[in-house]
RNA sequence: CGCGGGAUAGAGCAGCUUGGUAGCUCGUCGGGCUCAUAACCCGGAGGUCGUAGGUUCAAAUCCUACUCCCGCAA
């Protein structure tokens, strides 16, 4: 089948990478414009055009697909079979959508209706879900709302963070488009609407949200460092200075006495205690701004983070 | 040339301002004590102080260049 395949980040390249072992043609890869990233200022390349260069595909970074003509008109000569789209970060025109004889099929890291947008795969973790999964579905003008083709079911691991997930879903999601793809162009697929029942929308993730709220409870924020790890993780403050949390557990269900949220209560040989609004936390691994990540008795072997220090402030 | 922190023993750090014997906590090895231990006591091994130059009688420390790690930002 000649394909053009829309994606940006590594979420999208083992789809590409499915797509091109399953022997269809990708004529064409579409992704993000590259962007300033790094300390330096180093030109960063998205994964999916590095990987398209490998092959040798072409890559077009349209800056406003919305808006580009010219990329229109290049995309009308191709004359794909189908568009397949994956964590591309545009929203697609109709009139791109109407272009494929077999339509654009977008590839999305949950179970549809639920978590439609920009982050699926971390609200996931942070809500404390079972399982979640990826879904493919027929693209149409909303966003994340077309007809539901496949989807594959995946069980959260306990300690599952939002990286570990983030992988998992990319590569069912490679396998998933695979058989979509077989299933339509042999006319035995059809889309499902997505029932409005159960629809939420997964909010696109930003630093702030990152901040952590010692008045929640301790599972609350044990889920939140595990979906916001190893981006754009939690954090807390420590004199003055940002103090990244990327492990911990809930210690003990009940709180101590007289303690505000935030504080130590106690460092244990293998963890920091900190009293939340419900239950105590114990901080196992983490990174003071400037530092390496380390664990948390390394940590305090070298800086003097006592009982009684309030975190967060 | 986007801003900033850092590189010292296996780990985490102090020492640098004001050059002059390489330190701390932990680990590790040996010994002791204890019914017992993440306990305590005694002792040992382990370091090109990131690299290359420079200043100096003398550089971890001051100067210059470079390499690598990390936080912010994107």
């Amino acid at each position: 089948m000649k394909i053009v395949f829309m994606g940006t980040p590594d979420f999208a390249v083992p789809t590409l990478e499915a797509l091109i072992r399953g022997g269809h043609s990708v004529t064409a890869v579409v992704t993000q414009p590259d962007k300033p990233k790094g300390r330096g200022k180093a030109a960063g390349m998205p994964p999916v055009k590095i990987k398209a260069m490998e092959y040798k595909i072409p890559v077009y970074q349209p800056e406003r697909i919305r808006k580009d003509d010219a990329f229109y008109d290049e995309l009308v000569k191709l004359q794909p079979d189908a568009i397949v789209v994956a964590a591309f970060g545009q929203i697609l025109p109709e009139r791109i959508l109407r272009l494929p004889r077999l339509g654009c099929i977008n590839v999305h890291a949950s179970l549809l209706p639920k978590y439609r947008g920009a982050a699926p795969i971390q609200w996931a973790v942070i809500n404390g879900d079972k399982e979640t999964g990826v879904t493919t579905m027929m693209m149409d003008v909303g966003l994340d709302t077309g007809d539901i083709l496949e989807k594959t079911v995946i069980e959260l691991a306990p300690k599952e963070t939002g990286g570990s997930l983030f992988d998992r879903l990319s590569e069912a999601g490679g396998e998933l488009i695979l058989s979509t793809l077989d299933k339509l162009e042999r006319g035995v697929l059809t889309g499902k609407k997505q029932p409005e029942e159960g629809a939420t929308y997964a909010k696109m993730l930003d630093k702030s949200m990152g901040r952590i709220d010692w008045n929640m409870d301790a599972a609350a924020i044990e889920r939140l460092i595990r979906g916001l790890n190893p981006w754009p993780s939690a954090y807390t403050a420590f004199n003055g200075r940002i103090l990244k949390l990327w492990d911990a557990d809930v210690a003990e269900e009940e709180n101590a006495d007289m303690v505000p949220a935030g504080q130590v209560v106690r460092n244990d040989r293998d963890g920091i205690c900190v009293q939340t609004g419900n239950g105590i936390l114990k901080i196992r691994e983490l990174q003071l701004e400037g530092k390496k990540r380390m664990d948390a008795a390394a940590f305090l072997r070298g800086c003097p983070l006592k009982e009684g220090t309030i975190l967060g402030v």
